[in-house]
This record gives structure tokens, sequence and C-alpha cells, in this order.
DNA sequence: TTGCGTGCAAAGGTTTTGCATGGCA
DNA sequence: TGCCATGCAAAACCTTTGCACGCAA
């Protein structure tokens, strides 16, 4: 949402370069901090923590629960972090992961829906379908 | 899905005439504990949490799992049961944290979409629409 | 009698919070 | 200078596991 917020710091940059090597990839937090810490460097867990969840609100991140217990996954959008998010809709596979950016007037009428019948304004960056695509569900 | 599975305890017994006076409600391993807490008898947490999920194995229960860490909601599916498409979305408010579960045969369209127009069999069970209810919305 | 169910205590993990310190603007 | 960010340690949680005991079939 806030395209900026906050300071710039030392942490914050070398998270972000990081990010950008991996576009489109899943990652948690904690291989965030084994990779700085592989590397000599070092950033703190909470640190980490909470820039990704700022660059969630920022709308450069997405953050997927695939499941109650193991942690949340992060994913740096790349190319995809100035699609029109209005026109956008994300669904995420839950065996292979992969990540599907749909632009639909059907799923577009949802959003008029949940605000005119239940009186709720959809923030589609952050909604995430969860299922199973195509491809995986033909291989069963 | 298996339809019948295990032991008929006194637990088991207790925790079904609960569930059966609340179908369609959002309930937490917490609230089924407090429930038996507060009327005398007592149902450990662990029996619950083995209890719910086998409940869930069998298709009398459904789970959703809101969010990585708010603890995951068991819905008794009363008259629903056999139906396995009449389950509920769910919307969580970004400001007040709410949770808001609604049954709506427009959102269940969406999901006959998906699948049918983008071959994606949409996990309810997951999916979360975030964005501002209505309270918080009129608030500004 | 056999083996599943129960429940306590403890473990296992992830994420958040408190707080003093340090860095950005 | 003022305020935000950092990071350590500790807390807070939810959920699972180990294990001894009890109860269903």
């Amino acid at each position: 949402m806030a395209e900026k917020s906050g300071y710039k710091t030392k942490q914050r940059e070398e998270l972000m370069e990081y990010l950008e090597t991996v576009p489109g990839v899943h990652i948690t937090v904690n291989d965030v901090c084994d990779f700085f810490r592989q590397s000599g460097r070092n950033i703190g867990t909470t640190t980490v923590y909470r820039q990704l969840e700022r660059m969630v609100d920022e709308g450069l991140v997405s953050k997927y629960i695939i499941d109650g217990n193991s942690p949340a996954c992060f994913e740096y959008l790349g190319e995809h972090i100035h699609e029109d998010h209005q026109v956008c809709f994300h669904c995420k596979c839950e065996k292979c992961g992969k990540l599907i950016h749909m632009h639909c007037d059907e799923l577009n009428g949802i959003r008029e829906h949940l605000s005119e019948h239940h009186g709720f304004k959809l923030n589609s960056m952050r909604t995430v379908f969860y299922g199973i695509c195509e491809e995986c569900d033909s291989k069963e």
C-alpha cells in the first residue's frame, strides 16, 4: 500500500539486493538469515521479520502461509511489482508453489460484490487464493 | 474422508454434542476447552486437537488456517456435512483484525469459475480475503 | 486382552515484544 | 537533535510428542 515508508538502512539495502537475486522464489526468514550468516554479514532475525513485513505492506513482497505450523514464505515479486493490483489476482499452488497472476473480469466482480453486499473493501495486493493448479491437479 | 474410524469415547461424545449446538460457527481449540471448563466437565487440550483433527478427516468439521500465528478455526458443518462445496469464506480486516466468515452463493461461484476457466482448484480452508471491514472503513 | 484414547507435562517452532543502543535524516 | 531501526534476550503462542494410565471393543 504505502509505496514509501521509513528509513533506508544498510540492512534494508542488503536485504533488497539479496531479494533481487531471487525473484519469484520462496524464502523463509531463516533462509535469509542463513544466507547472510554464510556470507559473513549478519542481519538479526527480528530485523528480517520487520523488514519483510514492511515490504509486504509496500507491495514489493508477497507473504504466504503454506501451512499453519511451518514458517511463512516470502516471495520477492520482481517484475510483477508494478502490476496493477486492482486488476490482478494471485493464485498460489500449494503443491508446486507456482504463483499465478490472473487478470479476469469475473474475479473483479467479487471486489464489487464484497464491497456492496458485505461492506468489505478488498485488498487484492494481499489476498491470495490457495489451491491446486491445473498441472498438479492433472498429475493425480 | 474416512467416514468412520476409532472408538466412541465419552470425550468424543460430549464434544460432538457441543458441536451440534454451534453448527456453522467458528471455534478454536481454546473455545472448546473453555466451554467445558466452564461447565464443570473437562477435556484435555490434546484430546480436543486430536478429536477435531479426526473429525476433519471424517468430513464432519472444516478447518481453517486464517494466518500463521492465530489459532486454527474449526467449524462443525451441521446439515452441510455432505455437500463438500458449501464451505464458508473468510474476510480478515487488516485494521482491527476482525475475522468475518460468510456463507455466500456468489462467492461460491468463484470457486466454480476458478475451476472451469482457470483450472484452479480453490482451497477455501486457507484462502482469506484481506481488506478493510465496514466499521473500520466508516471510521475514516 | 488388545490396542486405542486420554491428559499431563514438556518439547518444538515460529513470531513478537521490551529495551538499550546505534544510525538516518 | 529527534526519531526510527537494530538486535539481543526473553516472552508469548500454538501445536505436537512422549508416556503412563484407563477405557472401549
